[in-house]
DNA sequence: TTGGCGATTGGCT
DNA sequence: GCCAATCGCCAAT
């Protein structure tokens, strides 16, 4: 079992670059302590939104909604989607420059009673698998917003001695423009990943 | 002030 | 696999 101790991330930790951050956060730990207990999981699938792609929410500048994407690398970036769920993001470059990390699936680890109940599942195999899916497991909305991930507070980044397998590459899910690059990445062992079995290969 | 639309999900076929 | 639900955001009026 995997289950070894948790280390936080430090910022310096992370690459500086939204695509490099996507790759390196596979494998890495999402964790939110919350009054009723720890909640974690393993991330298995990312997606990246860097400068200059058509894509992303930072590609017109900086907005109230997306502000965040402009924070140094490592801070939450939550937005609302489709009148239905929330995605957890983590912004990947440097303060006034916009980029971010989708977080698109976790493998759950501590507190699955705690999400098991958040989500109306017990199936684990659904209950963390998609960016709306793990942002309600783990209760995250907008109030996450903003948060740095790499500095004290409910919501951080970390690591254990866990080996990260094999990553896949493929194109991103659920997009219009620039649907074409290559810039998801996943562990192509998880069971635990999102998307068409057609992009796991 | 407004309307078109989106980094999704869940239910039904 | 397909499609409706749902609502905040923001570009254009």
């Amino acid at each position: 079992m995997g289950s070894s101790r948790l280390r936080y991330l430090r910022r310096a930790e992370l690459p500086v670059d939204t695509v490099e951050l996507a790759r390196f956060l596979i494998g890495k730990f999402v964790v939110h302590d919350t009054p009723a207990g720890r909640l974690s999981g393993r991330i298995v699938e990312t997606e990246a939104y860097p400068i200059g792609d058509p894509a992303a929410h930072s590609y017109r500048g900086q907005t109230p909604r997306n502000r965040s994407m402009f924070l140094k690398r490592g801070h939450a970036y939550v937005y609302f989607i489709y009148g239905t769920s929330y995605a957890l993001n983590v912004s990947g470059e440097i303060p006034g420059v916009g980029g971010a990390v989708l977080v698109r699936a976790i493998e759950p680890r501590a507190g699955i009673e705690l999400m098991q109940r958040r989500r109306g599942t017990t199936r684990l195999i659904d209950l963390t698998r998609g960016p709306g899916r793990l942002a309600q497991a783990l209760g995250i909305d907008r109030a996450y917003d903003g948060l740095d991930m790499c500095s004290p507070g409910p919501l951080r980044l970390a690591v254990n001695a866990e080996k990260t397998g094999r990553i896949g590459t493929s194109v991103r899910i659920g997009l219009t423009r620039a649907a074409d690059r290559a810039l998801r990445f996943y562990e192509r062992d998880s069971e635990y990943v999102s998307g068409p079995r057609t992009l796991r290969v």
